[in-house]
DNA sequence: CCGCGCGTCCAAAACGGTTTCAATTGCCGT
DNA sequence: ACGGCAATTGAAACCGTTTTGGACGCGCGG
């Protein structure tokens, strides 16, 4: 059943069926009310692909991933932003297109999205420092959001964040409060964005103690389970092993875990860990009670929010970028506690 | 630059222009070279939705995804999946259209996507006992292939899926060889089929061996880490306690693992594990030496493996259907070894 | 009574490709 | 010289909508 079909069964044009269905004024309600009965009754859907012929518009949004997984990609948190956006685009009947780049020639699917018109624009993740991706759609006129920031681009842009280095601050005065002096930052990749703004709040909170940044102490690296496990178990064998753990992902905080239990020690008595947490689907801190203390900030529902300041940017492209900064909340679990008393050193 | 502006450009009609870039065989190959430098040189990318309207075909593979995490979706077995599927997707140049189904409405997805003509097919994820999104998709004739298979459907239909009770049945049989005869199961939700099969697999093992079923020592539930983690601790805590597990994720694997090394026992000494690994990218299972034993099969492989199957019945939509069934290896690691003496019962 | 504006509706032209059908040319065999 | 055929090209229809530019009738003010 299309337009043409449907007009003729009720005796109309296509042109007042078509403006009939789409809310135009200038069409007497009584026709309206019957053109929308058939529409209904015959179960009429208007065929997407002639609509966006014909409006040039896509009423799709396009997600970009590069295949390796070497990017922080292809992981839990990207699964639940996607999920988060795409409850948005079903509630303005956006259609949400997933492309896998090559890892080369990332900036050429970039151009063919827009030159074959298949999306009204594009959600940029996983964003880095001076991210050549933001100049480029600038220049190719694709309306984007960057989920996250990219420390470095100058010209103003689209964006929506978490407040990651204040998040990262605060966790490590928390740490700083309870006594600790050794504490271990577990980070992701640090050419990504968010990861440098995590290590700055956490550098930040300790000069303002008076403590001095030490190398052993940092690790940098794909946030999985067996990265985290690994980056702890070397610095738990540190002549001067750290009481206190920050890592920048749930995943990691797991393979902490491991790596301290194995070695006979006690979550929360003998050495403390914060994780950040996305709150993730796949990854509940615990039920009720936190089992982890934690940075958290739901990522599900930054996917829901940057959906909509893009759909927002697409319909008034005049309007300036938009720009949202979300703050984490500090939660307090059960994997943190007074540091313990070692030689020299006291718990305040 | 659309072809119009190209043909003229080259003192061709777009008849011919078309039919040049298209590879069609009646158009003399010295102006075929002549278009196709021009359409190079002024990089000419034909507007996909003027194709689309023209072919009738969307060139796009739909992946619905239900909105509610209940559904063991929103997952990192999905996120994998996907990626699989967007690497084939890339190499055929289709477009993956993925869209959040409300928990109701499901079928009205999949109806309206049909009539609507967004995609050419759509790979049908997490099938259940009866699934009633196979005879729904046969009946509005959308091309379909399913992740996993769905127990009780009679009509033949295009499936992908690995060997689930083969790989369990198999893993209990390693832990039983080892000498164990409590052996738990961790299961994910058994309204899923993989979960039915799985538990199959698991009590043939056991019935062999003439071992009935303890409801005591099988859970099913969201595979997260903290539903492996309380349902391992309830069961060791059991006056019999289980001396192996069979978690069916390795996230699963994870919190059992939390339970365990919480009571003060050892992993692979005093209860032995073994995991099912899809070879997710964000826990892969150890480097070289994995952690975990493991029932193996890369569900990235399978999301490439199923997006082949599926354009291939689009594109011969006579032939019968595909189906391809894929055996997990048994990987050793370092989580299982000899049942521990306990009274009464010796390890053989 | 005339002209004008308003409320409704429609025919036809986009949108940018593909595909059908027909035309032109040159060559071949007879 | 001529019919036939292959090779190459083009004009026009088509895909299913939206949108432009009227057309028509009616009531109303002048």
């Amino acid at each position: 059943m299309n337009l043409k079909e449907l007009a003729s069964k009720l005796g109309l044009s296509p042109t007042t069926v078509s403006r009939a269905l789409n809310g135009y004024p200038e069409v007497n309600e009584e026709t309206r009310a019957r053109v929308l009965a058939a529409a209904n009754r015959h179960n009429y859907r208007p065929n997407t692909r002639a609509i966006r012929l014909a409006t040039g518009r896509a009423m799709a949004i396009g997600h970009v991933v590069p295949v390796s997984s070497k990017h922080e990609m292809v992981n839990p948190v990207f699964a639940d932003f996607i999920a988060g956006a795409g409850e948005t685009y079903l509630r303005y009947s956006y259609d949400m297109v997933l492309t896998i780049a090559p890892d080369e020639g990332e900036d050429r699917v970039y151009r063919d999205m827009r030159s074959r018109g298949i999306v009204d624009g594009v959600i940029v993740h996983g964003p880095r420092q001076n991210d050549p991706r933001i100049p480029l759609l600038r220049e190719i006129g694709l309306p984007f959001v960057v989920h996250g920031r990219s420390t470095g681009t100058e010209e103003p842009y689209s964006w929506l964040d978490v407040n990651n280095r204040r998040a990262f601050q605060r966790a490590t005065e928390f740490l700083l409060d309870l006594g600790h002096r050794r504490i271990a930052l577990i980070n992701g990749l640090e050419f990504m964005d968010f990861a440098i703004r995590r290590r700055t709040g956490y550098l930040d909170a300790l000069a303002s103690r008076g403590i001095g940044p030490d190398a052993a102490l940092m690790s940098s690296d794909e946030m999985t389970e067996f990265n985290g496990y690994r980056a702890a178990r070397a610095m738990l064998a540190l002549p001067e092993p750290p009481s206190a753990f920050l890592a920048s992902m749930m995943i990691s905080g797991l393979g902490v875990r491991r790596a301290v239990e194995e070695m006979g020690l006690r979550v929360g008595r003998d050495v403390s860990i914060i994780i950040h947490d996305d709150e993730l689907s796949y990854f509940r801190n615990g039920e009720d009670v936190p089992i982890y203390t934690a940075t958290r900030s739901s990522v599900r529902e930054a996917g829901r929010q940057a959906a909509e300041m893009l759909i927002q940017t697409i319909s008034t492209p005049d309007e300036g970028p938009l720009q949202r900064l979300l703050e984490a909340d500090l939660i307090i679990g059960q994997s943190t506690g007074p540091a313990p008393r070692r030689d020299g050193a006291t718990g305040r």
